[in-house]
DNA sequence: ATTATCTATAGATCTATAGATAATGC
DNA sequence: ATTATCTATAGATCTATAGATAATGC
C-alpha cells in the first residue's frame, strides 16, 4: 500500500494521481484507502517520510568509504539502484500543494535525510585536503541535481548511467581542461 | 494573457493551474479564455513552446561568445535573469498530462531550443581543443540541471546566484582537485 | 458584422464521510 | 468485539460549451 503509493506518487506527482488510482494498484476500494490514511496528504507525507529516511539509510554504505571518489560512486550507484527520487519536481511542485506545516516537516526531512549527508561527504573530504574549498552546500546541489538528470540524458539512447556517472564524477574531480 | 499564464504554469505546474487561476490573473472570466485558446493543454503548449523560442534567442548572445568559459557564464546569467524554467519539473510532471502529440512537440521544441544549443557550445569548444572529449549530452545535461538547482541552493541564504555560478563553472573547468 | 467579453450550466472528476457487511479473534 | 473492507453519496472543483450582451469598426 505505502508502496504502491509511493511508486504512483513518485512516478506522476501529488497532484496527478488520485486516490482511486493507489487503490487500484492495491486492488481495493478507493474509500477502504481512508480506513488506514486519514487524507490523501497524510498518505503523501508518510509515505515520502519514509522514502527520505530509506535513502538515509541507503547513503549510510557510501559514508563509510574513505575517500570522496568512492563515496560518491557509491552514494550515485544507490540512487540509480532505487526509483528516481525526482527531489526537484517535489520541491517545486508537490509540495506547494502541501499545508504550510507539512511542507516544513518535508523540507526538514530530505534535507537532513539526503542534502546533508551528502554535503558532510564534502565537507570531510575538505579538511583531509582531498578536494580544494568550494561551498559545501552548493557541491551537494551540484551533485543532487546531477543525479537527477540522468535518467533524462540517458533516455532514448543505448548508453550505460554507470557510464555517465563515472565520466560525471571524473568531471568533478578533474575539471573539463584538457 | 499568455504572460499571466506562463507564470502560473511555471510557478505551480500544469496540473496545479484553473483557467479560473489563470483568468483571475488575466482579470476576466475564466470561460472568457476559451475564446482565444480552444482547451487548456492547447494553451500550455502555446504557452511553453513560445517559452523555449524566447531561451532560444536569448541564448544566442551566450553563443557568440568566443570561448566556452564566457559562453557558460552568459548562458547561466541568461537563465538568472529569466523567471525559472524548471525543465526537470516540467518533463517529469506536466509532459505527462498531455496528449501524444503535444508531448513529441514539447519535448522537441525543448530539445531544439535549449538543449541543442547548449550541447552545440560544448562540441565546439571540444573541436577547439578547448575541453577535453566528454560525451557533450552528458555535459548539457549537466549545466542544465545544475542551473534548475541554484535557486534551491540559493534559497534560504544570503547567497548571490551569480556567485554560485561562478563557483559552478570554475568546477567544470578546474575541477575539485585542490 | 465582428470581436471580446459575460452568465449559466452540463458533465466529469475527486476527496472524504456515513453506514452496511463480512471475516477474524477472543 | 474488532478489523478491514464495501457501497453509496455529499460537496467541491474543473473543463468546456451554449447562448446572451456590449462595444467597436465599417
Amino acid at each position: 500500500m505505502i508502496d504502491a503509493a509511493e511508486r504512483l506518487f513518485r512516478a506522476r506527482g501529488y497532484s496527478n494521481v488520485t486516490m482511486r488510482d493507489i487503490a487500484l494498484e492495491v486492488g481495493i476500494r478507493q474509500a477502504s484507502l481512508y480506513y488506514h490514511f486519514e487524507s490523501k496528504e497524510q498518505l503523501y507525507v508518510a509515505v515520502t517520510e519514509l522514502e527520505f529516511e530509506h535513502h538515509q539509510k541507503g547513503l549510510q554504505h557510501a559514508i563509510e568509504q574513505d575517500n570522496l571518489r568512492t563515496q560518491l560512486i557509491e552514494a550515485a550507484t544507490w540512487f540509480l539502484s532505487q526509483r528516481p527520487v525526482h527531489l526537484l519536481s517535489m520541491l517545486h511542485t508537490d509540495m506547494p500543494c502541501l499545508s504550510e506545516e507539512n511542507l516544513k516537516k518535508l523540507s526538514a526531512s530530505s534535507h537532513r535525510c539526503i542534502f546533508v549527508p551528502i554535503q558532510e561527504m564534502f565537507e570531510r573530504a575538505q579538511k583531509k585536503g582531498e578536494i580544494r574549498q568550494v561551498r559545501s552546500n552548493v557541491l551537494a546541489g551540484f551533485f543532487l541535481s546531477v543525479m537527477e538528470s540522468i535518467p533524462l540524458v540517458v533516455a532514448g539512447k543505448e548508453l550505460a548511467p554507470e557510464l555517465v556517472v563515472n565520466e560525471m564524477i571524473d568531471v568533478i574531480f578533474n575539471g573539463l581542461k584538457p
